[in-house]
DNA sequence: CCGTATCCCCTGCGATACTG
DNA sequence: CAGTATCGCAGGGGATACGG
């Protein structure tokens, strides 16, 4: 591993890969929720909310498929399938949990930034803070 | 604020949304090289490499209305217009550098289950992937 | 109960061309 | 140089119906 920063382009791509699954729309909420421990599909469903089961199926698919969760089939009638956060899964959590913290913290900052803006916005097209004048 | 752990959905949500702006194709790798001081639109451009005028413009709008970046405009021949982080911009960067830090640690880990899933998927999926055309 | 398959809309995003 | 406007496609993601 090499110590040099170069952050150009080579190394970020992989951590944007990363930070993309991260950020798509269901995947934290989620993790979140394996995070206190092992869940059944329909349970995971409920407690999201709002998820359809297509999207909660390609979620853990993705999640699986990287690493962070294990699927374990019960082949009993009627099925179950229990979902669990891996190690990886839970050394995921860490940096994602503070980030969702921070996110959580400072979600009014934000909203009041994104009102100040859509406010001064109606114009858009006048909508410029020259340096100098004005 | 209460106490309960009640992540449920409400608060859930607003965390959700601004992991998904961070989440996004390149809000990241643009908020990090602006993480190094303030930058030209051309200049970001060529550095982040890859990325569109529109999609670069879309970018920075959205960060502009979120509080993250300022947007300098010196009305001189030929335009000039500076973006810069805000104090918000430098604080998110912290935990996002922190998840971007564990991405690059565990890429390999990553690309390792991935591999690993793919060579074992086709006994589980009825669906085999079909040979994509090209 | 746990999925998969289909349809379909909507948006992200790239390519290109044009203004101030 | 720093955008905006328009087009077009590919993929995300919801609703619904069906299968093991």
């Amino acid at each position: 591993m090499k110590p040099r920063h170069l952050h150009r382009t080579e190394d970020c791509r992989a951590v944007s890969d990363i930070l993309q699954r991260v950020g798509d729309k269901w995947t934290v909420l989620v993790v979140s929720q394996l995070g206190s421990g092992p869940m059944r599909f329909n349970e995971l469903r409920h407690i999201v909310g709002g998820i359809s089961q297509k999207m909660l199926t390609t979620t853990l698919r993705g999640l699986e498929r990287d690493g962070f969760v294990t699927r374990t089939v019960f082949p009993t009638i009627p099925p179950r399938v229990d979902y669990e956060l891996t190690e990886l899964g839970h050394e995921l959590l860490v940096p994602v949990t503070a980030l969702g913290e921070w996110a959580r913290k400072n979600t009014a900052r934000v909203n009041e930034a994104r009102m100040k803006f859509d406010a001064a916005c109606p114009e858009r097209v006048t909508r410029q803070r020259v340096a100098s004048s004005e």
